[in-house]
DNA sequence: TAATTATTGTAAATTACTTTCAATAAGGGA
DNA sequence: TCCCTTATTGAAAGTAATTTACAATAATTA
């Protein structure tokens, strides 16, 4: 059983052949995927999987982290496969790949800061940068 | 003329009546407002504005840098007046509340060793926080 | 292997957003 | 100041995205 199974398993759900095909899928891509693309892939694995499933299996997989929501400017439902302890994403504007990357400790202090200036009590951060891969430029 | 308005004028737009209660309406908010919240609130100060109206204005509203859109996990269309000069955002989780906090120079080493490690060439970069404000503590 | 119940897919409903187009009104020039 | 040009508006219809309801199916557990 793999890891995705597992964390599935052990919070009472079921490993079906769509959500198989719906992780298959994400597994496969490097960029973040809207629903529509997830099914149109994820077709090919399982032939009558259905939109209303990829949405219902990417919010389950949301909640279990084991994919991560990104928000563009065209589209705010892409989704990608989470890289474990990593926390965010950075995204060629030409190609759309998406990698990962820590950044928990280069923010702390400008968080403290933050806290500081505006009485604030942070409690979530989230940030995400966009450029050019290495391949594209 | 205020400030607004000249930016409008200076872009060759219009200075309107709908236009003018889209801006008193986030000008007298504190947190991100949707379209339809928009709305609502805008009709007061002018009975026949539409929907339609409040989409092209913020629209065009961004584009001049007027407004910042917000995106949040429920909604991605929360729209904020920008505050001249800073860049980013942090909302309290409980009253929804929004300031914006200058944050430019404690990104630029956190992007330089992203660039480092990644080969991407980071062109934008995009932070949100979230946490609770000083009166809902 | 059977029973339980989580999960699925179809279809319909709802919500969000965009486009079209004729009517209106802002603002530059006479 | 008034007229004329044309940007802007609002109603209505259209499209796309997302959610809900519910009966049928299939994954697990005993």
């Amino acid at each position: 059983m793999s890891t995705w199974e597992e964390t599935l398993s052990q919070a009472g759900c079921r490993i079906t052949a769509p959500r198989r095909a719906v992780m298959q899928v994400l597994a496969q891509t490097e960029w973040p995927l809207v629903p529509q693309e997830i099914l149109a892939l994820g077709v090919k694995l399982h032939a009558t999987l259905s939109l209303v499933t990829v949405y219902r299996t990417l919010e389950l997989f949301e909640e279990l982290s084991l994919v991560r929501r990104v928000h563009q400017d065209d589209k705010c439902q892409g989704y990608l496969l989470t890289a474990a302890g990593h926390r965010h994403v950075l995204i060629c504007e030409k190609c759309g790949r998406a990698v990962e990357f820590p950044g928990q400790d280069d923010l702390t202090a400008l968080i403290a800061r933050v806290e500081k200036e505006t009485g604030y009590l942070i409690a979530a951060h989230w940030l995400q940068l966009r450029g050019v891969c290495p391949t594209c430029r």
